[in-house]
DNA sequence: CCATTACTTACCGCAAGGGATAAGTATTAG
DNA sequence: CTAATACTTATCCCTTGCGGTAAGTAATGG
């Protein structure tokens, strides 16, 4: 009961929220890889895509918000830059999740070296 | 502008907008992590929640159409096992952008390297 | 057999997401 | 100073997502 809780609890995380839906979009996850090359301004990430500017700042504030990235007006232009370190967040879940199924896993292991040393 | 259209292509992945969406949501994220521990019926996987049952399998559904779990029926229970396999979708998806920032990184190396040799 | 269990189906309601257009503001090029 | 640029704000529309209830079905315990 109270591991029950408490895994909830531990998921329980807006943060991770808010970064999985940024990277559920194709136009977002493009955006992110071009910014993986180095800042650009918004006319520019959005010059590839059939989108009108408005929704496509959407997105952009979308991964702002996420922490995914940081902007910068500089005069009438909107600079976005890549932020790496929120992807941490990302690969500490997966890792813990990778973290569980070792454990079952290790189980699965001992069990059959367990029937391994049945048969000798 | 192909660059351009090819990195849209890339990221133009529905599979990884269903996947990404199923883990947007702390409810589906404890249930994978129960889930990381072995099989386990609706019900036992609903009880920790303070939720009815009918919204809670749409939350069952969202993780098997994104094929991160399998079901099954057996009698009038259903079966929900883990499927570690389509992590590797996201998995690969990190991976690759982390390839771009160390592509850039790299540059952003050189620069520094260049630097330091003129300063000698 | 009959009641219970474990879903399942069929709705409803509200909020949020992804797109559009129209019109506004602040820089900056000429 | 004027015009063009680069957003920005304000709406709107439609679909989807996340929750709920009510009622149905199939399997099983007694």
């Amino acid at each position: 009961m109270a591991r029950g809780i408490l895994t909830h609890m531990d998921n329980n995380n807006p943060e991770l929220d808010t970064v999985f839906l940024a990277f559920a979009d194709s136009t977002r996850r493009a955006v992110l890889r071009r910014l993986g090359e180095g800042p650009a301004s918004v006319s520019d990430l959005a010059a590839p895509f059939d989108m009108a500017l408005p929704p496509f700042m959407k997105h952009i504030r979308t991964l702002e918000n996420a922490g995914l990235i940081t902007t910068e007006k500089v005069g009438r232009v909107r600079i976005c830059e890549l932020n790496p370190e929120k992807y941490a967040a990302v690969e500490d879940w997966l890792k813990d999740q990778r973290r569980h199924w070792a454990s079952r896993y290790r189980k699965l292991d001992q069990l059959l070296e367990q029937m391994k040393d049945k048969d000798r």
